[in-house]
DNA sequence: GGCATACAGTTAGGCAGCTAACGATAATTG
DNA sequence: CAATTATCGTTAGCTGCCTAACTGTATGCC
């Protein structure tokens, strides 16, 4: 459980309460989104408790599910590049995956090959790169392990219909999409920005 | 942004693919699955940034929400104890309506003391216990940094309308539930359990 | 009353994030 | 071609999370 966060999410009542002090309080707003952190931590819980189990943290599994695609590419993977390459291969490469800086993309990196799970090889072509392989042995476990993963995952969804997965990820899309927009307000406006740099 | 995670989700076609190899995957369970992670962690990140702009930690936040409450009590914390106390007080109550380790919070009450946010005071009862209390600075502090959260949060969940927000928190209200439920089945079974350990 | 047990807070050590800076190498550009 | 610039991986040092073990204090049980 990585973010902390309340134990117990304050009552409605008590949010409306606090609204009439704070008049910037959406007492709606603020309630779905406690929930929607505490979910997330609480799905998040759910999936590392099972990892912990197996002796693999959130970051390495993450890391080892972007190698795992190179080695068994999708279709799907590959709309069009037929030639292309199918998954991030290079520390920088898995650091933009993961989502991490390259700096942290090192240790994890260091402690998987201590851990005999990946292994680095210097690229020939370009001497600054690294390539990073899975190994047999981290084959092994993730075909041991992913099953248990998925039966987890979908037991955690399980309380949920069909028809309110859908709507769930419609509204979380939304929110997502939202959130992006509020910490790089570029996106929209790539055209613009460079201008205002020049001016 | 806490949790690290990948960046891009895979398709739902990918997952289709996938769930051919490994049958316990449930496509429309890990699209969900997926989604609601994304969004927790893209919903924390927006606060967080919002965080750190003033210098504060999630963690901290979080410890000086819960003494606030102390001070602040709300009519509706306190149903029916007249004369309840309003909020956590010691280090281990922080800890458990954090949802962290004592350890942890005395690591999160060094910091904030020694920022001038909190202090400590010896429990003149019991002389194990310390006395954690908000210092005016921060009282301050967060009078000036709540409007603008709120406005933040607001502004987040202001893409969802009113009849989304109920929905949004029902169903991930369900997930939470059940995540509960998968940590610690003994929740429901308590007069199960401890027979178990007899035999 | 005396001793085992339980509990509060801290400390020590580990992992996983981050930023900032570095050396080595490649790419660009005058 | 030479020099600047950019990129790759790493290192060092910070924060904050964890577990395990420790000290001091209260409590419970003969």
């Amino acid at each position: 459980m990585p973010l902390l966060l309340l134990k117990d999410l304050p009552r409605y009542e008590c949010l409306l309460e606090s609204a009439k002090e704070f008049p910037d309080l959406d007492p709606s707003a603020a309630e779905a989104y406690l929930h929607l952190l505490r979910a997330g931590d609480d799905a998040f819980g759910v999936s590392e408790r099972n990892l912990d189990e197996h002796g693999i943290s959130q970051g390495r599994f993450c890391v080892l599910m972007l190698l795992w695609r190179r080695v068994h590419p999708r279709a799907a993977d590959l709309p069009g590049a037929a030639g292309a390459e199918a998954g991030p291969r290079t520390p920088a490469e898995l650091a933009a995956g993961a989502n991490v800086t390259r700096a942290t993309m090192t240790g994890l990196i260091d402690t998987l090959e201590r851990d005999g799970f990946v292994k680095r090889e210097p690229d020939p072509v370009d001497r600054r790169m690294m390539s990073v392989r899975l190994t047999p042995k981290a084959d092994q476990f993730l075909r041991e392990f992913l099953p248990g993963h998925f039966r987890t995952t979908a037991k955690l969804i399980g309380v949920l219909t069909e028809a309110e997965r859908k709507t769930l990820v419609r509204l979380l899309t939304k929110i997502s999409t939202q959130a992006a927009a509020m910490v790089s307000p570029s996106t929209a406006s790539a055209l613009i920005e460079p201008v205002a740099h020049a001016v």
